[in-house]
DNA sequence: ACCTGAACACCGTTCAAGT
DNA sequence: ACCTGAACACCGTTCAAGT
């Protein structure tokens, strides 16, 4: 357990195995160090370095990876692209509230920029433009669904004295999405 | 400059100047540490915990400061609800980009729940009234309302590599505060 | 190229002591 | 009661060195 390695000697890191690592010390301690991050993998501090930038590439890292649990199911010839619309951000939503210490990080981030994010971006944009929305107006309203939702998860994995319950802000969080979609679709009628 | 002061001297430091001094930090570095607000003030660091319990206690001052400086207007007679709660909200915005790095802080605390977040929170419920939505409903509708605004905020003051414009920020945060706000008064039609 | 050891410049907070 | 000095347990990151 101690170390069993020298300078010199390989620990059989890589990218995928730091990031392996930092993904479950957050699912487990719910916070990401590169000092943690780096004890974990029986490896210095340091060592991290060589296979990451710095931690905010780490944490971008770890961003993408959780994004890959949305489920983003794809465009339906016959349904409603609200429906589409709302399902896919209520799946985000689901996600995100599972993994409140990374909140902020989307925040930060304005929604991360990895390749899952990318492809869940797609897929919306496909579906306002079932919708009848493209352009400018339909990136003005990718942005506020996102916000929107990011900013709910916030407020979710916040701690506070007298905590709202999460079913209530589930429920809240899904009145005020469908605002903001039959908003977004009557603005085209 | 240095310390003119040895032990048991009085530096006349007041729970005010403490938070004073961690205000204007704020504004001018954009960071509050409590060595640097302790720097600030000419003090060795652990000499504010005589004046505030911790580090969450100070930031919590701070921000109910920098809330004093939204404007609410009190309910007119005559006006319209809708445009007031917009005026309110769209002044909450402005005040928190102009001070991103508390946005994060506001996130983690729903909102603050200082006098004067209080103060805003009784205002608005006040306009929801006139737009016949009370008790339970207008605390969801609150709430989304406060998620939406600082979840805006929290997007506008991150740094990205393509950042979008401010004027393109406030532009969305605009139209999507129209759809919520548009949703949440027909919500009762 | 990959890793260690040591160090640097930070954090928030606590404890004992002085007046 | 209010403040200092010293210390503790952390951070992220860099630099020189070893294989």
């Amino acid at each position: 357990m101690r170390s069993s390695r020298g300078p010199g000697q390989r620990a059989g890191l890589s990218r995928d195995r730091v990031l392996d690592a930092a993904t479950d010390l957050l699912a487990e301690s719910g916070a990401v160090t590169m000092r943690a991050v780096a004890q974990r993998l029986g490896v210095a501090p340091n060592a991290l370095y060589s296979h990451v930038a710095d931690k905010t590439e780490l944490v971008d890292g770890v961003l993408d990876r959780v994004l890959a649990q949305v489920d983003a199911p794809p465009l339906e010839p016959g349904g409603s692209p609200g429906d589409a619309m709302h399902r896919l951000m209520t799946s985000t939503h689901g996600v995100l509230i599972r993994h409140p210490q990374l909140v902020p990080a989307f925040l930060a981030r304005q929604g991360a920029r990895g390749a899952n994010a990318r492809h869940l971006g797609a897929v919306m944009l496909e579906h306002l433009a079932v919708a009848g929305i493209t352009g400018d107006a339909a990136r003005e309203a990718l942005r506020v669904l996102i916000v929107y939702t990011i900013g709910f998860a916030a407020f979710d994995g916040a701690p506070d004295e007298r905590p709202v319950p999460h079913s209530e802000l589930r429920a809240d969080f899904d009145r005020g999405l469908h605002w903001l979609i039959t908003g977004i679709i009557e603005s085209v009628r």
